[in-house]
DNA sequence: TCGATTTAGATGCCACGGCATATACTGTAC
DNA sequence: GTACAGTATATGCCGTGGCATCTAAATCGA
């Protein structure tokens, strides 16, 4: 039912239909057991994620890389600064901007909260990931995603 | 990048992640040019569209269809009803839900909006539909989606 | 038939993102 | 150096979704 396939170009809105839906219960699903477990959902731990393997990053940074608009990601900085999780640092060669870091607290936090979303995902994967061309929906998507990102499609205003 | 497909099983981390930046990217830009030639977002445009193909769908339908929650389901249709494209009748065998059908002029916009919507995702999915194992990846995400659904995984609350 | 449970949906409060705007700083032209 | 365009981000208003709660109606049990 989802994907009618046409013998020549494919369904892309069959295709985009399962895109969706599949990206929804899953970030819903990852939600559920980071609130849990940890206090935090997904686009916090994406966040903290981000800034533990670039330690030094600026609000753009985190806003090009989710596409998410600018207003929206320095007001998420905030929380997390708030909760003591991430640190503005003033940038020596910028004033305008801060290098953020993740604090020992957030440091730890995401430590745990990658084990415990590693695992969920798994989970949820399990069944995808035997017995189907996986690694060519995998190619498929980085594909997609790089020649958005290089094109800069989709990006918020603000 | 992305996707560094360890050799037994892939790398579920970077599939999520190049799937959600997708999703986000899709949904932007599709939101940019609905809104631009019809006044509508994604997301109403999709409750519009199964509204076509489910005359008489109630508020719950559209909810579990689109793993979100009941109470923002609701005002959802609230706000389409409000502009005159969907109509609720009342149930004669359950009164206390709602038919929900699409009006005259809910029909003509969903008609128009479903030529923009399809005409943009060919151009956005159009590099990556030719010389990729498109198919395959269409197939994956089909199965993974009718697995989600199955179990009930990520459907919220309220 | 009547009370108890369940179900469908509506509503209120809150968190969060988009967008527009304001602010502070940087680089450039003169 | 000073005005001016550009950049980085912070802030305010608004729309929307999650979750908890509320009501009405259906269903179940004795």
């Amino acid at each position: 039912m989802a994907s009618k396939s046409r013998c020549d170009v494919g369904d892309p809105a069959g295709f985009f239909a399962d895109l969706v839906r599949c990206e929804t219960r899953l970030y819903n699903a990852l939600n559920d057991r980071l609130r849990d477990r940890h206090g935090i959902v997904t686009s916090q731990f994406e966040f903290l994620s981000f800034l533990r393997e670039h330690p030094g990053a600026r609000v753009a940074d985190l806003a090009t890389e989710f596409a998410v608009g600018i207003g929206a990601t320095s007001k998420g900085v905030d929380r997390l600064a708030k909760q003591g999780w991430v640190l503005r640092q003033p940038n020596p060669s910028d004033r305008r901007s801060s290098l953020l870091t993740l604090t020992e607290d957030g440091m730890r936090l995401v430590e745990a909260a990658r084990n415990t979303y590693t695992e969920r995902l798994a989970e949820l994967l399990d069944a995808i990931l035997v017995g189907s061309p996986f690694a060519a929906a995998a190619q498929v998507l980085s594909q997609l995603r790089a020649t958005l990102e290089r094109d800069q499609i989709g990006m918020p205003a603000g």
